[in-house]
DNA sequence: GCTAATTTCTACGTTACGTAGAAAACCTTC
DNA sequence: GAAGGTTTTCTACGTAACGTAGAAATTAGC
């Protein structure tokens, strides 16, 4: 299973959340202030490097060598990276449709109408 | 994100298959033959017996004292922890509908379809 | 060329997991 | 009830991922 680390993940949450990428040091900063979920202490800016060229490696992020602070981004949506992430779920499980049964049958009233829509809208474009 | 290690998943595959649970050993038996997967080597019953214990703690499996061979068993089916973990993935994004948008985009025919149903059998019993 | 900013290299501590031997606990049978 | 085989628990080691960051190398501007 492809899963993040807790700091991976806030790395990739502040990506997600700037459409222009960001810079090491600006990066910092997000994670400092913006993320209110849970006090991150101070980190030094090497950290973030290292954990940046990690997960390029992974294939989550690309940067820009051509600008002296590398700006980096997130290679694929938040939404991508998710429903990617439920697919490889789904994907382990022998019996796919049991599981979706499971997973239908815990969604929220208002999930349950995204989904119809979604659904619906799909059969018209094919 | 409450992932398996690759040993610990074969093991829950075997669990999950077997509806009156196992044994240490008829686990190891499982895991030499029905796994046609990838070939696995013998793996002696200690290794089988850690394994189980540490499952045990992570809530996934429980097993009966009483008999002397303790047979140890899954507390929740394969589908429901796929759902379980479907939700987890989906419940990290915090624009749900989005993730849903590019889920349902992804889908096969054949999911699509069990969806509908699914999701239109749900609409009558609530 | 020198300095300050930036990036890469190297590294250490921690935790999860695969793996299993040693030791303890538990039946069965004589 | 002592001995021996079976089963479980304890202890432990190797590996890999990840959080973390200093040291060293690289680069851009003055």
């Amino acid at each position: 299973m492809n899963t993040l680390g807790v700091l991976e993940r806030s790395v990739m949450n502040a990506l997600w959340d700037a459409p222009n990428g960001l810079s090491a040091t600006e990066l910092g900063d997000r994670l400092l202030n913006a993320e209110a979920e849970e006090d991150r202490k101070h980190l030094a800016t090497t950290t973030l490097l290292t954990v940046l060229s990690r997960l390029e490696n992974k294939g989550f992020v690309s940067r820009t060598r051509a600008t002296r602070p590398h700006r980096y981004s997130a290679v694929h949506s938040r939404a991508d990276h998710t429903a990617d992430l439920m697919h490889q779920v789904l994907g382990l499980s022998p019996d796919t449709e049991a599981a979706l049964a499971r997973f239908v049958g815990a969604v929220s009233p208002a999930e349950a109408d995204t989904l119809r829509q979604l659904l619906a809208a799909r059969t018209v474009e094919a």
